[in-house]
DNA sequence: CTTGACCTTCCCATGATGGGAAGCCCGATC
DNA sequence: GATCGGGCTTCCCATCATGGGAAGGTCAAG
């Protein structure tokens, strides 16, 4: 199977598969005679992982620990689940965060009028630092 | 004013601020005879203003749109409630993927007995794309 | 045997920030 | 007045994950 034929069978783009190769994150593809890269039905497996544990959020350095994880046949589940609980809590703090930015935001756009006038809490907010009453 | 006490004063890194001046979000700073870069207390406001706008999380385009609205004094507070409106959004919409991600990972770790077996739900699910019952 | 689609590597860009090196400058101390 | 510590300058590199694009080799179909 060639990159793209990969790519397609994975979700994961040809550019980025290279990518993970160039970083170690899978090891180096084989090649034909012709130095294309070969991929076989359980390296799309490998890389279709990948693609689901990015869209869980994980980064790749968790996702290489993950890799690991699961071809450890004696693994524990414990880890497993330490690594996916770590994550959780980032993401939940991250989540808050923007959360609270949106709702300070948020009283600072109500508290403007929206019109044709210059005079804005935000912009004011902004420059003194101080939230308008 | 030199460029480290312009840091301290504003809470702008010298870094960013030399960065900021090498994008053209602020004007170029005077320079001593000596080359050393100048500040005076209105360029300073200026700095404090991007780093309470940053503190908001707007990215460095939307802030020069509002260092633009700052200055102009036929500005309408529409256009700038249109801009910080359009901000909370964008992080309402990111809380809200966070969020979700967490909760999805979160079931999986429920799921998942965290001991001595190597049996895991979240390994599973990256496995095969499937979320177990 | 040409053509078009694919592959390769390599470089550059994003957004915001920081690290660090090489070299110049300023002020204070001896 | 020489020296020394710290601050300033510019320039390059790194992050994290991803994509764009160029230059050149290869494959398959017409």
């Amino acid at each position: 199977m060639n990159i793209s034929q990969a790519a397609a069978a994975s979700g994961i783009s040809a550019k980025m598969i290279r990518h993970y190769e160039a970083i170690g994150l899978i090891p180096p593809a084989g090649r034909t005679a012709a130095g294309y890269r070969a991929y076989t039905a359980r390296e799309v497996r490998i890389l279709a992982f990948i693609r689901r544990a990015r869209a869980l959020g994980f980064p790749l350095p968790e996702i290489r620990a993950l890799l690991a994880l699961w071809s450890d046949r004696d693994r524990h589940s414990a880890d497993v689940k330490r690594l996916a609980v770590q994550h959780i809590e980032q993401l939940e703090a991250k989540a808050r965060m923007l959360t609270e930015l949106a709702s300070t935001l948020r009283t600072l756009a109500d508290a403007c009028s929206g019109d044709a006038r210059p005079d804005c809490p935000i912009i004011e907010s902004l420059v003194s630092g101080e939230r308008p009453a």
